[in-house]
DNA sequence: AGGTTGACCTGGACGC
DNA sequence: TGCGTCCAGGTCAACC
C-alpha cells in the first residue's frame, strides 16, 4: 500500500528489469473497475511496444512506450540521420519517439512484479505483459483499488499536482495560501501536491512540529519552511531505505522495504513520543486516521 | 469553488 | 477453531 517512496522503489526496480524489452502479448482479467482505459485499448497500445523507461509521477507508475518493430523502434535508430530515409519514416519515428504511456496506480494493495512465465500466477492477478525474453510483468491487486490506463496524447502524463521531492520552498508555501482545510488534508490532496499519503503526511508534520488540524492557510512562513524541509527529508530517507512496509507492500523483487523502523508517529497511537515521552494521540482528519504528539506539535 | 463524506473492495488482526 | 467486527498507506463522485 504505497505512497511516493514505495511507488518510486517499485518503478525503479521494474525499470532496471524490463527497460528495452518488447511487450509481445497482453492478458487482462476483465474486472471492469481495474481498467480506467478499456482493456481493448490497453492491449492495442501495449502489444508490440518497446518499454523505453519506467518511472514515477506522483503515486503513479508510468511506463514510457515506443512503437514500431525490430531496429526501427530502437532509439538510436530513431535518431539516425539517414539521407535515404523517406519523409514518412521521419514522421513515423517522430511519433514513435513521443509514443504512448502505460499508467499503473497501485491503489492500496497493488503490486507490480517481474516474474518468469513458469512461476504460477498469484491470486488476484489482473494484467500480464509477456516480454520478448520469456519473463512477465504482472499486476496483482487483491483489494482492486488500483487502476490501469494508457495515455496517447502528446505531452504525456504529468500528474495531478506539484512534485513534492523537488518543489522549491517558495512554490511549496504558495500551494497553501488562503486554504481553509487542515494542513494534513492539504498534504493528502493529490491535486495540490501529488505523492504524499497518510504515513508521510503524519511523519512530516511531526518532524515540523505542526498540528495536523491547523488550517493550511494559517501556517507561518517559518512553519511552511520547516514542513517543506521535513517532508523532503523524510521522503528522501524513505526512498533510500526502499519504502515502507507495514503489511503487504513489496518491490519488484518481492523484497520488503523497511522504513517502518523509522516511523515516529504513524501506527504508534497510545505509545509515548520518542522525543518528549508524551502519549501520542489518535484523531481523524480529512477522514483519515492521524497520529500526533500533543506536546511536540503546536 | 472549496471542503467534506461515504463508497468502492478484500484480507488480516483481534475479541469472544 | 470459528465467526463477527473493525481497520487499512488509495481515489473519486456526490454532497454541503
Amino acid at each position: 500500500m504505497p505512497e511516493l517512496p514505495e511507488v518510486e522503489t517499485v518503478a525503479n526496480g521494474v525499470d532496471a528489469r524490463v527497460r528495452g524489452q518488447r511487450i509481445e502479448r497482453v492478458w487482462t482479467s476483465g474486472k471492469p473497475q481495474t481498467f480506467k482505459s478499456s482493456e481493448e485499448e490497453i492491449a492495442a497500445t501495449l502489444t508490440g511496444a518497446r518499454i523505453e523507461r519506467v518511472r514515477r509521477v506522483g503515486k503513479t507508475i508510468v511506463m514510457d512506450l515506443a512503437r514500431g518493430s525490430g531496429r526501427e523502434a530502437d532509439s538510436s535508430a530513431a535518431l539516425r540521420n539517414d539521407s535515404q530515409k523517406s519523409k514518412d519514416d521521419d514522421t513515423r519515428h517522430l511519433r514513435d519517439a513521443v509514443g504512448a504511456q502505460f499508467l499503473v496506480h497501485l491503489g492500496m494493495t497493488g503490486r507490480l512484479l517481474v516474474s518468469q512465465a513458469e512461476v504460477a500466477l498469484p491470486l488476484h492477478t489482473h494484467a500480464v505483459l509477456s516480454l520478448g525474453d520469456g519473463r512477465e510483468v504482472r499486476f496483482v491487486d487483491p483489494r482492486r483499488f488500483g487502476r490501469l490506463s494508457v495515455v496517447t496524447e502528446a505531452g504525456g502524463y504529468a500528474g495531478p499536482g506539484a512534485e513534492p521531492t523537488t518543489i522549491s520552498v517558495e512554490d511549496f508555501s504558495g500551494l497553501f495560501k488562503g486554504r481553509k482545510l487542515a494542513i494534513k488534508a492539504a498534504l493528502l490532496n493529490q491535486s495540490i501536491l501529488h505523492g504524499v499519503g497518510n504515513i508521510y503526511a503524519d511523519e512530516s508534520l511531526f518532524r515540523a512540529g505542526i498540528r495536523p488540524r491547523k488550517q493550511a492557510g494559517k501556517l507561518t512562513k517559518a512553519e511552511l519552511a520547516r514542513l517543506h524541509s521535513s517532508l523532503q527529508t523524510v521522503l528522501a530517507h524513505a526512498i533510500k531505505l526502499g519504502g515502507s512496509s507495514v503489511s503487504d507492500y513489496v518491490d519488484a523483487d518481492g523484497i520488503r522495504g523497511f522504513f517502518q523502523l523509522e516511523h515516529k508517529v504513524y501506527g504508534r497511537a497510545g505509545e509515548s513520543c520518542h522525543d518528549c515521552g508524551a502519549g501520542l494521540k489518535k484523531i481523524v482528519v480529512g477522514g483519515r486516521t492521524t497520529v500526533y504528539c500533543p506536546a511536540c506539535q503546536r
